[in-house]
Formats: C-alpha cells, structure tokens, sequence
DNA sequence: TCTTTAATAGGAATTATTACTGTTTAGGAG
DNA sequence: CTCCTAAACAGTAATAATTCCTATTAAAGA
C-alpha cells in the first residue's frame, strides 16, 4: 500500500477494516484500535481513512450530509463530483433489483440508486476549457 | 398535508423543495426561506424535514454517518432499520445500469446501491418473538 | 548515524443535527 | 367570537461527526 510512507497505525486502521464485515465508522475503528494502541488519535483515524479512500485501497459509503427532496417516488440521483450537485436521473426503478437481493434471506422495502460522475451541466464547460481536463478538482 | 395542524414555516419548506429540483440540505432552505421569514430557525427545519420523511411526503436520501469498507470492488450493501447495521449484499454490479444512465448526457463512473429492508439476523429475531411485530423500532 | 519531512497526537474548531424551554398559535368547544 | 389546550415555534444549548492546527515523533534515504 505504497501512499508515501509507512505507518503502524495506518497498518491497523487497515487491519481492522478487513475483518469485520461491519463497514466500521471512523470511531468504531478507532474504539477497536484504541486499547492496543493507547496513544492512537481519532483524528489519525479520520485522516488515514480519507487518505486510503483517495487512493482506492477502500471505499467510503454515503455522501456527506443529509438531503432531501420532494419527489416520493423511487428515483436514481447522480452526485456530480465536480460542482457536487446532487441530480435526479430518468433510470427507472427496477422492481427486480429488490427481489434479486431477497435472495439471501433478507426483507427488502426499497433501493436507493445513486451514480457518481459528471453532470452533463459540466460536462459541457469541459468542453470549453479543455485545458483544465487533467486538474482535478 | 394531514400531519397533525398545519403550519405556514412547514408550508413554505414544503414549497421550496418542490421548486427547485437541486435536493437541498437543511441549511439550505433555512437560507432561502430566512429572508422573508426572519423569525424562523433552523430547528424548525429540520423538525419539519423529519416529520414529513416520517410521514412519506418527502424523501431523505443518504444515511446518517459516513462507513468505510476494505471492500473496493464494488457490490451492493443493505441497511437494515431494525439493527442499523451496514451489510454487504451479494447482487452483482451491474455495469448495464451505468451505461442506461449515461443516456441523460452524463458521464457516470460508478454507482452506489442500498438497499433498504430487514436483515436475514433480525427476520430470524421477528418469527422468535412475533408479538414484537407490530412494534416500530 | 544523521537528516529530512511525512505522519502522528492531542486538542481546538467547525459543521451537522438534535434536544430543551419558554412562547405562540391553530383550531375546536362553548 | 372568545377561550382553551396541545401542537408547533423560536432561540439556544448540547451532542455528534469531522476537520484543522501545532508541536512532536519516526520512517527511510544519504
């Protein structure tokens, strides 16, 4: 896992994540890590998580803060990572999705669907400043 | 609207997530509405949120708090509101859907999905104790 | 071993959200 | 129409989640 340097905490923190198949929050891992290593900060936590997840060595589940919206009826979003709008598509929903995932024994009501990407809105202003395609915001 | 009485501050917050079609956060609203209702605090925005995602008027997308997975391939997870665990599913990605999406103009890279339902563990607990059904954890 | 600098610890700061308390008001009874 | 009561409100305090800051520690190349 080559970030930049080597840590025993970030090792752990690692560790832990592939364990259990909790999907741990920043402090559940940090309250696991915390008696073994006394000294562990949850802000070391946080940090090496972010930092793992930008390199793709894990994923981080759920958006930031919470949002609503007035349309009851099941639709998929797209999370634009460039201006960060959160947008309704036209997918429709997949009643079979559910069914599929009943499978393994579970009861489900609903799916949320939310793809990442591009938004067509910025997909457009690339196309005007083609130069700024490789930064990456 | 029949929630319990009606009120104008939940009226307009109401209104304001019909308007705009940009899924707006709390705070959001609170800013729109706040000029021409000074007196009303955010609180009461996030009480009527609340209540009327209780009551399926409006949606709340997005769960509480952010989780991380050693995971990276991706798959799909299922939120159990009985337990509040975070689990894994075995429905495979399917590559299709991001392509379906991608005929609105965007570019999509991947997707999220999460389903929303009762864990195999807690349907076991429900049939042990069914006099619990009727409860609402 | 020494040096450089990324990474840490610890705590302060920020942001998101909920809870609490006294005041206002919707809406039904008289 | 006026009065009453509980629901909803405003304002603020409290909590939770996360990021930021500064001095200290330690990985790893010279």
């Amino acid at each position: 896992m080559p970030i930049q340097r080597y840590s025993r905490q970030r090792e752990r923190i690692y560790q832990v994540l592939q364990e259990g198949r909790c999907h741990p929050t920043a402090e559940m891992i940090y309250d696991k890590l915390k008696p073994s290593m006394p000294r562990l900060s949850l802000g070391t936590v946080y940090r090496n998580l972010q930092q793992m997840a930008d390199e793709g060595y894990i994923r981080r589940l759920e958006g930031p803060s919470a949002r609503f919206d007035a349309e009851v009826r099941p639709h998929s979003h797209l999370y634009c990572r460039r201006c960060g709008r959160m947008l309704d598509l036209p997918v429709p929903y997949d009643e079979a999705l559910d069914r599929a995932a009943e499978e393994s024994g579970c009861q489900v009501e609903r799916h949320e669907l939310v793809f990442e990407g591009i938004c067509s809105a910025c997909m457009g202003k690339d196309r005007d400043q083609a130069a700024d395609a490789a930064s990456d915001i």
